[in-house]
RNA sequence: GCCUCCAUAGCUCAAUGGAUAGAGCAGCGCUCUUCUAAGGCGUUGAUGUGGGUUCGAUUCCUGCUGGAGGCACCA
């Protein structure tokens, strides 16, 4: 519909390059389309309206022009009609796009560290890579799920060190000890060059077995998130590919400097700075690395594109690498894309790793169930909603008493919309096609036809929050019809009714699971 | 000091250069003899500050103020 409209504008212009939008108005009383063509082109305002009045497309009623020049498009009944029919036919399809088709994507998210806790950070970034993955899949992309993981450096001599000394919690003690005692931080050096080349049998065995247990704890937390990776990528591996890219292009794109080998990325950029690859013991740094682990993930599959999700904090440190991408790869940089988002903080204050006040994801969870009847789904779909509400790249700041309870703009409305939904039907016993008179065009009926250009929308932004915010409204305006309307009864109308429930309730589930929130058909 | 990002209602968040800046919470007032009240209806209330570009600026440029992150051997 919308391409028809372009065209037909177009076609009055005479312009084949016209510059001018089409798009749905914010308020559904000022149309379901409208353009700006006649401000952008005022001299030929009559000229286009007349057009489009003469040669409105099949399904547009009604044309106007208000105010400055908005010329409005109001969908006749039958587009109504149809698209109800549409969105049952379709059914769990419905919504999909093919805007990606071929395309083989591979995003990286969540990234915990093996031997540190998994934390309302990943808890974050999980939430966003999920939801990505998702909409673009939904695109026609193929995707695949990648993990990239730290397996060695200091951060696991030191929990090694813990687990060495009996602790309960080791990284915890690990890190307090080696900020606090020069000695254990001799050891904790010591047990870090031991571990990269793995010569100490006893030390080996504690670091096997603390790595599969961390490991295997993930997993429950991705099952519980409903996240499934394809590929697990660890340091241990990414560190040698790196380290030999670096040594390779040092003198053509990075320079020793005090026993370092450093990248100058503000030669090529003055915004970026110098950072250091390999560091003055010859090892690689988590620059370095990510080169390494970039070089992999294109060896492994045929990437069109490559996305990775890390949090704010590593958003300057990315440009550099990507630049150093640019010098060696420069093929491989533009199908690269680094998106970064914000700290997830507690009204009480910051949660910060260093001064161990971390917030565990499961303990976290825990709380957010005790909150909504024990029901897990219900507390999953409430952390993943606040998260994917708000734009990527900004704080959130989560409270758990208001925002997450239960009621307005939050997981578990929409999740009860989609409930209640499916119980109507269950009642009702019929579903499957429209049957009935048509009544009058309610607001519910405009809002879900949208549905496939608003994934589309959220896919090119890379914003899932237009999607959480499409279905709110969505779900406002059915809990609004469900309270007006007799649904099921007798009147000419209730077949009619029973299939716009159930396409709200089709496009609340495919919604809320292109975000990766679960969609209970009971509650 | 330099670089990046941010500033919208009491609070948490929206708004592809467009129409009267939208929601939800909180507050106030209604609403269950009827299909899920974890619901619905009404109401109060906002673009940090000075310029500029534009027919039109929350959006783009710029000065200031305030906040977050980063800036060589951590990740």
């Amino acid at each position: 519909m919308k391409a028809t409209l372009e065209r037909l504008i177009r076609e009055a212009l005479g312009d084949p390059q016209a510059d001018f939008v089409v798009e749905h108005p914010t308020d559904l009383k000022m149309g379901d389309y409208s353009t700006n063509a006649a401000i952008k082109y005022r001299d030929k305002k009559e000229q286009i309206f007349e057009y489009l009045n003469n040669h409105k497309p099949e399904g547009v009623e009604k044309v106007e022009m208000v105010g400055p020049g908005f010329i409005n498009f109001y969908l006749s009944k039958d587009f109504y009609k149809g698209s109800l029919n549409k969105i049952i036919k379709e059914g769990d399809k419905f919504g999909k796009g093919e805007s990606l088709k071929g395309e083989k994507v591979m995003v990286e998210y969540t990234d915990p560290n093996p031997f540190k806790e998994f934390h309302i950070g990943h808890l974050m970034s999980n939430a966003i890579g999920e939801a990505i993955s998702r909409i673009i899949e939904w695109n026609g992309a193929e995707v695949k799920r990648a993990n990239y993981q730290g397996d060695v450096g200091i951060h696991v001599a030191k929990a090694v060190w813990g687990m060495k000394n009996g602790e309960r919690n080791p990284y915890v003690a690990g890190a307090k000890a080696y900020e606090d005692n020069e000695k254990s931080r001799e050891e904790i050096e010591e047990i870090n060059t031991k571990l990269y080349d793995r010569s100490d049998k006893e030390l080996n065995a504690l670091y096997d077995v603390g790595r599969k247990e961390s490991l295997d704890k993930f997993e429950d937390i991705y099952r519980k998130l409903g996240t499934k990776f394809d590929y697990y990528f660890f340091e241990s591996e990414t560190a040698p590919i790196g380290k030999k890219i670096v040594e390779e292009n040092t003198g053509k794109v990075f320079e020793e400097s005090d026993g370092a080998v450093v990248f100058h990325a503000e030669k090529h950029n003055p915004h970026l700075h110098t950072r250091v690859f390999i560091n003055s013991k010859g090892l690689p740094t988590y620059e370095a690395k990510e080169l390494g682990l970039t070089k992999k993930k294109f060896e492994t599959e045929d990437l069109d594109e490559s996305i990775v999700i890390t949090a704010n904090e590593q958003s300057d440190y990315f440009c550099v690498v990507l630049e150093a991408v640019n010098q060696i790869y420069p093929e491989l940089r533009n199908k690269m894309m680094h998106l970064s988002h914000g700290v997830l903080k507690l009204p009480s204050g910051k949660m910060s790793s260093r001064t161990g006040e971390v917030i565990s994801a499961e303990s976290f969870i825990e709380d957010i169930k005790g909150k909504v009847k024990d029901d897990e789904q219900v507390a999953i779909g409430a952390i993943k909603y606040m998260i994917l509400r708000s734009n990527i790249g900004g704080d959130i700041v989560f409270d758990i008493d208001k925002s997450v309870s239960t009621e307005g703009d939050s997981g578990v409305y929409l999740q009860y919309a989609h409930a209640r939904a499916n119980s109507l039907l269950e009642k009702a016993g019929n579903r499957g096609q429209v049957t009935g008179e048509q009544g009058q065009i309610r607001e519910v009926e405009r809002l879900l036809y949208r549905f496939p250009e608003i994934v589309e929308r959220a896919q090119a932004e890379y914003a899932p929050h237009h999607i959480t915010t499409y279905l709110t409204e969505l779900a406002g305006s059915f809990n609004n019809f469900y309270a007006h309307e007799q649904v099921i009864g007798d009147s000419p109308e209730s077949g009619y009714r029973l299939a716009i429930v159930e396409a709200v309730k089709i496009v609340l589930k495919n919604g809320l699971t292109v975000l990766g929130i679960p969609a209970p058909e009971k509650m």
